[in-house]
DNA sequence: TGCGTATTTCGACATTCGTCGATGTGCTGT
DNA sequence: ACAGCACATCGACGAATGTCGAAATACGCA
């Protein structure tokens, strides 16, 4: 039905992805970054979620068709509603390809979380944790 | 009245901190690490939580006390159930000094979030995309 | 001691979320 | 054409979440 809903969440201004947001030590990120940036982390913040986004992380290939990662002790319908919010955040993309549908991750958006939790520069206070 | 719950997230070991869980592309992460790790995303995946993280982290010295990070558009019981909830994610400690109530960033926790995103060596394959 | 300010706790409420079984859709092979 | 497998969608349900106003607690100060 074409709902793919890509839902970029990171802006593809021009040449290709933005880092949303900068360091969130760095400053305070404003309320539209922040619900930019919430709803990835909150894409990551359900267990089976979790665990499914890291198998198809660390599955051969960086990709990997819902037989493969459907052990996490939950529904298969579970599975696949789990999978379409990963889509939804832009974490993962899939691709039907014969009778199977494979997973992969978005490597762009993974930067740019882990970018959000890097500690810059600190205040120099910090240092002397 | 003493309720603090630190639910240490970071498996306090012997050192002090662990870092939870190796980097979720490295290899499938177990349930029972999902479920710690999920709690610190979970913790960050709310837009007012995300803004009121930064705005500590981001905060002179590296600490903030409630009255100068409480303008994120909720009421202030809001904003306290929020904090309250980063610090039983462990993301937050605080600290009582006179009248006011001082958070700051739990560094160790954000580290460990921020290897969890990190990617390391692909399966080899990756490098082809 | 008592007042005012700062922060947390306490219900209460509507909304969202995770889960399931049943059903639908797309593709392959016979 | 049809049966069978892989995956997605639908509808329903209880549980968890975000929010608020009201009240409680903790401190500093007059």
């Amino acid at each position: 039905m074409s709902n793919a809903k890509p839902l970029p969440l990171l802006d593809s201004t021009a040449d290709g992805v933005v880092p949303c947001c900068p360091p969130l030590n760095e400053r305070p990120i404003t309320a539209e970054e922040a619900e930019t940036a919430a709803r990835m982390f909150k894409a990551l913040g359900d267990p089976v979620r979790l665990r499914l986004f890291s198998a198809v992380a660390a599955h051969e290939g960086g990709e990997a068709c819902v037989c493969d990662i459907s052990d996490v002790g939950v529904s298969q319908p579970t599975v696949s509603h789990h999978l379409k919010k990963l889509k939804e955040a832009g974490l993962l993309t899939s691709e039907r390809r014969g009778t199977w549908v494979y997973y992969r991750v978005e490597p762009s958006v993974l930067a740019a979380m882990g970018r959000l939790l890097t500690t810059t520069a600190p205040t120099a206070r910090a240092a002397a944790v």
